[in-house]
DNA sequence: ATAGAAAACTGAACACTGTTTAGATTATGA
DNA sequence: TCATAATCTAAACAGTGTTCAGTTTTCTAT
C-alpha cells in the first residue's frame, strides 16, 4: 500500500551496511586489518556479531569492499598527483611516485590490495577492479607518447613497459612496508632510484618477452583510444 | 655420578626440539604458514600442545627459525646457480634470477623472509642474517667488477646498486606470490624484463640517492675484502 | 484493532586459535 | 627409599569466524 516503506526499509539496510563499513574501516587503519574482527566490529556499531551476516556473506566480503574503496582511492590519488603535468613523460614519473607514495599513506590499503593472500577474491578479481582500465590507459598512452618522442626506444611495447615499471614500483612500496630495510635505509631514495634507473633503462633498447593481458593493460589502451576519438 | 646422563638429556631435548621444528616445517611448506597451529604440531609429534612451550618461547620463534633455515637454503640456492658462471654481470644476473626463482621454488619460505609482517622478529632481526654477509657480499663485488670493466656506469655505488636491484626482483617474486596478474601472464618474462633493463639502466649515466646501511651492504663488503685477503 | 507473515536481531553454541597454570607423572641423585 | 628435579598433560582463558534456533520487532491484510 504504503509505496515508501520498502524504499525506506533499503534506505535503512544501506545505511547499516555503511556503518559497518564504516567501523571495519576505522579499524582496519588504526589497528591493521589482521586485528579487524566481527566482534570488534559488532561492538562499534551496537549490534550482535551475526546481525553483520544478513548484510555480509563473510569477513572476506567486508574487506574486498574495503579493498575496491582503495583502488578507486589510489586512482584518485594517482590522478592528482598527475593532472598538472603537461610532459609525458614527466607525468608518468609522478604517477609510479604517487603509486608508491600511496603505499606510505595508505599502508593497509595497500598491503590488502597488493600483498596480501588471506582475501582470495582480491586476487582472483584482481583484473577486473576499474582503476586498471582508467588509470592504467592513462599511463600507457604517456608511455607511447614517450616512444613517439624518442624519450623510449622504439621497440618498446607500452602495456608490458607499464607492467614492469608497475612491478618494480610495488617491489620498494612492499620493503618499505614488511620493513626489510636497516634503520637509516631511506625507501624513498630507493624508490627514486630504482624509478631513475628504469626509466633510464628504456631509454636504451631493451626488448621485451613479456606479454601483458589483454583483459586488463591492452583492453585499457582501447579505451583511451575512444577516449581520443571523444575528445576529436 | 654417571656424566652421560646430562647429555643424553640434552640429545634427548634437541631431538625433540628437532622433531617439533620439522613437524612445523612439514606443516608450513603443505599448508602454508598461515595455516600451521600449535596444535597441529603437538599432534605430530604426539605431545600435548604445552609441551611445545618448553622447547620454544612461542610460536613467533618457531617461525624465526624457519626464516632462518630460509635463508640458509636462498644462500646455498644463489650460491649453487652462480658457482659456474665466470662473467661477472652473468654471475649477478643468474644470481638475481636465482633469487627470484627461489620465491616459487619455497614461495612459503619466501613470503615468511620477505613479506610477512607476522613476525616481528624477522623484520627486526632482518639485517642480521647471515645471508646478507656472504651473499650480498659477492654480488657487490661482481658489480664492482662491472663497473671497472665500464659494463656499468662509473658513478655507482654497489652496496646502493644491489640493493634496487634485489628490490626489482622482489617486486615481481611478489606479485607471483600474491597471483596479482592476469591468467596468461607469465611472471618469469616479466622478471627476465625487469632484470635487463635495470642492468641496461646500470650501463648508462644514472645516479643513485639511495644509501645503503653500513651495517648490511657495507659490512659485507668488508667481508669480501678480508675473503680476498685470505685467498693471497 | 488483530492475526499472520516476514524481516531483523540475538544468545548460545561449534570448532578453532595461542598461551598459561596447576597438577600429575617420570626420571634422577643421595 | 625418598626428595628433588625435569617433563609432560588436562583444563582453562580469552580470543577468532560462523551458524542456527528462537525471540523480538515490523509490516501487511483482513
Amino acid at each position: 500500500m504504503f509505496m515508501g516503506i520498502k524504499e525506506r526499509q533499503q534506505r535503512e539496510r544501506d545505511r547499516i551496511r555503511e556503518a559497518i563499513l564504516t567501523a571495519a574501516r576505522e579499524l582496519f587503519v588504526s589497528d591493521g586489518y589482521r586485528n579487524v574482527s566481527m566482534r570488534k566490529i559488532a561492538d562499534r556499531i551496537e549490534y550482535s556479531p551475526a546481525a553483520i551476516y544478513s548484510y555480509f556473506r563473510s569477513k572476506d566480503d567486508i574487506f574486498f569492499e574495503l579493498a575496491e574503496e582503495g583502488f578507486r582511492k589510489l586512482a584518485e590519488h594517482i590522478v592528482g598527483a598527475v593532472e598538472r603535468v603537461p610532459d609525458p613523460l614527466n607525468r608518468l614519473r609522478q604517477g609510479l611516485l604517487a603509486f608508491y607514495g600511496f603505499s606510505k599513506i595508505h599502508p593497509e590499503y595497500f598491503e590488502l590490495m597488493f600483498v596480501d593472500r588471506s582475501v582470495p577474491q582480491i586476487s582472483q578479481d584482481f583484473q577486473r577492479f576499474e582503476f586498471f582500465q582508467a588509470t592504467t590507459a592513462r599511463a600507457a598512452a604517456d608511455i607511447r607518447a614517450c616512444i613517439e618522442r624518442t624519450e623510449f626506444s622504439a621497440g618498446l611495447d607500452p602495456a608490458a613497459a607499464l607492467h614492469i615499471l608497475w612491478v618494480g614500483m610495488l617491489g620498494v612500496a612492499i620493503i618499505g612496508l614488511a620493513k626489510r630495510l636497516a634503520p637509516g635505509e631511506d625507501p624513498d631514495a630507493l624508490a627514486h632510484d630504482l624509478l631513475e634507473l628504469m626509466l633510464a633503462g628504456f631509454s636504451t633498447s631493451v626488448t621485451t618477452t613479456f606479454v601483458a593481458s589483454e583483459c586488463a593493460f591492452h583492453a585499457a589502451d582501447a579505451l583511451v583510444a575512444k577516449d581520443a576519438h571523444d575528445h576529436a
